[in-house]
DNA sequence: GCAGAAGTACTCCGTCCGTC
DNA sequence: GACGGACGGAGTACTTCTGC
């Protein structure tokens, strides 16, 4: 078996249609999914299997699964079919994955074939995701609300029937009640979206009467200051390569101070402003 | 008064973390 | 990597508040 681990990639992309489709997924189960899109490449013409060892996997999503952690999560995943609204005469209702193998640390699997047209290849509308904000998100609800948020972000909103929106997420029945739901998904998804992407929102009800029918997310460019910026990379990334500057790894110490990886000097003044303000605007 | 939103408290279960 | 306890998020149901 020809082993491959994973890649420092971050970024992967999604058809609007498979953005948009029906599903209910748990945090693990999203992350492995999106984790394993970064694998997926633009030219690549068919899906591969891919190998990795769980401490990989742990390794570029900061996850700490254990070989019970990952089983327990694969068997709901593979119970879990997405449902695709390929047009209103068209549907399809499809597993991710057409297989998951574990064995001794090792790792293997492929996406299914019939998720191709959404993934590879790919001419018509689609997402590009930023694998660091979503592994960030405490909320699966917000991982999920953000891809659907992110394919309008040019377009700076979105407006959903409730009942539309709740369907794409498929909440249980206690949400479907509409306080239960904004307390429980839209407001934790913003707080989520809002501290850890690359944009911001405001949720405006559209309501009949006292009936709330519609949310618009009204979507902006997150402008996080460069204070809040330091403080995020503080908790999210301490000691971890952020980039490389000169041929030399530069990392950030859990009090927030830039320092060389091989040396671990700290960056001069200037030289900290100047990365800091790389870091920020490449964000 | 009624319908729906808002707020609160509770349970359950998955995830995280420390230990081995 | 496995295990067990602690913790927090998800889900649920109930009461209170608000506006038509």
């Amino acid at each position: 078996m020809k082993n491959r681990n994973l890649s420092e990639r971050n970024y992967s992309r999604q058809t609007h249609v498979l953005v948009n489709a029906k599903y209910a997924l748990n945090i693990n189960e999203i992350d492995i999914i999106l984790t394993l899109l970064t694998e997926v490449y633009k030219e690549d013409k068919d899906f591969k299997d891919y190998n990795f060892t769980l401490a990989d996997f742990n390794k570029k999503t900061k996850k700490t699964l254990t070989s019970r952690d990952l089983n327990t999560c694969v068997k709901s995943l593979m119970s879990k079919p997405l449902e695709l609204m390929v047009s209103e005469q068209n549907w399809i209702i499809v597993n991710w994955f057409s297989y998951f193998e574990y064995n001794k640390g090792l790792i293997s699997c492929r996406f299914d074939k019939r998720l191709k047209p959404f993934l590879l290849d790919i001419k018509e509308r689609f997402v590009i995701s930023d694998l660091r904000h979503i592994l960030a998100m405490r909320s699966s609800y917000a991982k999920r609300i953000y891809l659907l948020l992110k394919e309008y972000s040019k377009i700076g909103k979105r407006t959903f029937d409730v009942e539309e929106l709740q369907t794409i997420l498929k909440v249980p029945k206690s949400l479907k009640t509409y306080s239960n739901f904004k307390m429980k998904v839209l407001i934790r998804a913003k707080k989520d979206i809002d501290k850890f992407s690359d944009i911001k929102i405001e949720l405006e009800e559209i309501k009949q009467l006292r009936k709330v029918v519609k949310i618009t997310f009204v979507i902006k460019k997150n402008d996080t200051d460069l204070k809040t910026f330091i403080q995020i990379i503080r908790e999210l990334h301490p000691n971890q390569d952020l980039y490389e500057y000169g041929g030399r790894m530069i990392r950030c110490s859990d009090k927030g101070l830039l320092y060389w990886a091989g040396t671990l000097h700290n960056l001069s003044k200037e030289n900290a402003k100047k990365a800091w303000e790389h870091l920020h605007e490449n964000r």
